[in-house]
DNA sequence: ATTGCTCCTTGACCGATGTCAATTGAGTGG
DNA sequence: CCACTCAATTGACATCGGTCAAGGAGCAAT
C-alpha cells in the first residue's frame, strides 16, 4: 500500500479499505500542520473533504444564535471528522476548530464515498464505527441527565487512568480545563468546584492537569453507581 | 413482494431490500399484539430478533444500578428497534417495553444483518438511518446543555404541530405526559410547571393532551432561540 | 524583574430543577 | 354510584449549577 496512507490504518475503519481507494487516497491527500484555533470548516458548509487527524486535538461544535456553543465532540489522532456530511446533503453538521497546533489529513470525501459504495467490507466497517459513536451518545445522554457535575468529571477521568506500577492510578488531562468543562458539559467554575469535591470525597492529589489516586476503587465507587453500566465501562470509549 | 412483510416499506430503510430478504422475513416474520407494559427485552439480553412497530408506542431505555432510568428513545409505528445489537454483539444495548398496546412484527436478526453484508444499496440506507439518529442525539445533547425546560417542551411541541386550517396549530401529546418528560429529562413536576409558564409565555391553550395555539411563530420565538438550528428544523425528525 | 496575557480558582448570589408531600382529577372496575 | 388507582398538579424546600466579579497562578515576551 502506497506509503503516504500507511497512518490510516491505525484507525480501524480503514482496515478494509480497497487499494483503489488507498490509490486515489495517496494521490490526493495532503498532510499538514495547522495552528491552534484554525477553523476546518464551519457548520452547513459544503464539504469537500474529510480529515484525518494524525496529531493535536480537534473541538467539533455548533452554535446557536445566542452565541452560546455546544461541543458536540473533541477528537484526536486516529480519528476522522468531517466524514459525516456524505449522509447530510453534503454539508458539515458541525464547526470544526484546532485546540492546539495540529497535524492533519485532508482526504476527498468524494472518495469515502465511492468506496463506501462499492466495498461492502468498508460499508460494513463504517456502520460499526457509526454504532460506536450512536453508543457512546446515548451514554452521554443518560449522563448529563442521571450523573452531577463530580461523578460526570470521575467518569472521565476514569476512562482516561493509567494503571501505574504500584497499583496506582495516574490520569493526565489531554487538554485545558476550560474545555474538558465544556466537553462535559459544565461551566468553568462549576468543573473546578466539582473537580474539588470530587478530590473530598477520593482523596486524589492534583497538580495542574496530572492527577494520582491509590485506588481506582474510590472513584468507581463515586461516579460509577449512578450509570447504567458497570466498570470498566468497554462499551464506552476511551477519552485518550 | 410477499402480502405479509409490505408494511415493512413504510420505512425508507426497507426500500432497497431484497427480494430475498423480503421472501426470508415473509417466511419468519411473526405479527402479534402486545399489551402496556410488555418488554419485549431487557439491557444485555442475547438478541434473536429486531422488531418493526406496526400501531402503538415503544420505551427504549436503560437502567443504573440505583434504579434511575435514562430514556433512550421512544418509537412509534414504521419504526425499528433491536436492530443495533447486530454491531453490539448481539446484545440489545437497551430494554424495550410497550407504553401502550401495540401490534409489532418480530424479525429475525440474522436476516438483517445478511441482508446488510450482502446488500449493498441496504447497508447505504441502512448508514443514512444511522446517520439520522446521530442528527439527533447531538442535538438532544445540545439542547439538554443550552436550553431550559420551557424551551424544551417548545421544541418538543414544534415538532408534533398540524397546522390548522385557520393558521392556527393543533398539537397533540402522543403518549402520557410523564412519560414526555422523561423523554425530554426532567421530572414530571418540572415538566408540569414549564408547560404553565410555556402556556404564560405564548398564551397556549391547554386541555389534557390537547394543546391549541394561534400562532406558531410566539412558540419558535420562544424556543429556537437556545437552538443551533433554525426553524422548521428539518434536520430533526418529527417526533409523530 | 516587569508586564500582560490567559487559564484557573474562589466568593457571593440567584435562578432553575429536583425532591418530598399533599391534593386534585380522570379513568376503571366493582 | 363509589372506591380505587394512577396521572397530574401544586406547594414548600433543598440542592445544584450558572452568573458575575475579583483575585491568583502560570507563562511568554520584553
Amino acid at each position: 500500500m502506497p506509503e503516504n496512507v500507511e497512518f490510516l490504518k491505525t484507525n480501524a475503519l480503514f482496515k478494509n479499505a480497497s487499494p483503489q481507494f488507498l490509490k486515489d487516497a495517496s494521490a490526493a491527500i495532503s498532510v499538514k500542520r495547522f495552528d491552534k484555533n484554525f477553523v476546518f470548516f464551519i457548520n452547513s458548509d459544503e464539504a469537500q473533504s474529510f480529515y484525518f487527524i494524525k496529531q493535536g486535538w480537534v473541538k467539533l461544535f455548533r452554535e446557536t444564535l445566542d452565541g452560546s456553543q455546544a461541543i458536540v465532540d473533541i477528537c484526536t489522532g486516529g480519528h476522522i471528522f468531517g466524514e459525516t456530511a456524505i449522509f447530510e446533503n453534503n454539508q458539515y453538521p458541525y464547526s470544526a476548530e484546532a485546540v492546539e497546533p495540529c497535524e492533519i489529513a485532508t482526504i476527498p470525501l468524494d472518495l469515502l464515498k465511492t468506496e463506501i459504495e462499492t466495498n461492502n467490507k468498508f460499508a460494513l466497517d463504517m456502520m460499526g464505527s457509526m454504532a460506536r459513536y450512536r453508543r457512546q451518545q446515548d451514554r452521554e445522554i443518560e449522563h448529563r441527565a442521571l450523573q452531577n457535575a463530580p461523578q460526570r468529571i470521575g467518569c472521565f477521568l476514569l476512562r482516561l487512568a493509567d494503571q501505574t506500577a504500584d497499583g496506582g492510578v495516574t490520569i493526565q488531562l489531554p487538554y485545558d480545563k476550560m474545555l474538558v468543562a465544556s466537553r462535559l458539559g459544565m461551566q468553568p467554575e462549576t468543573f473546578s468546584r466539582a473537580l474539588n469535591k470530587l478530590k473530598e470525597k477520593t482523596g486524589m492529589e492534583i497538580k495542574g492537569g496530572t492527577i494520582k489516586l491509590d485506588d481506582l476503587e474510590k472513584l468507581t465507587d463515586f461516579s460509577c453507581s449512578a450509570c447504567s453500566s458497570s466498570f470498566p465501562c468497554n462499551d464506552l470509549q476511551s477519552c485518550k
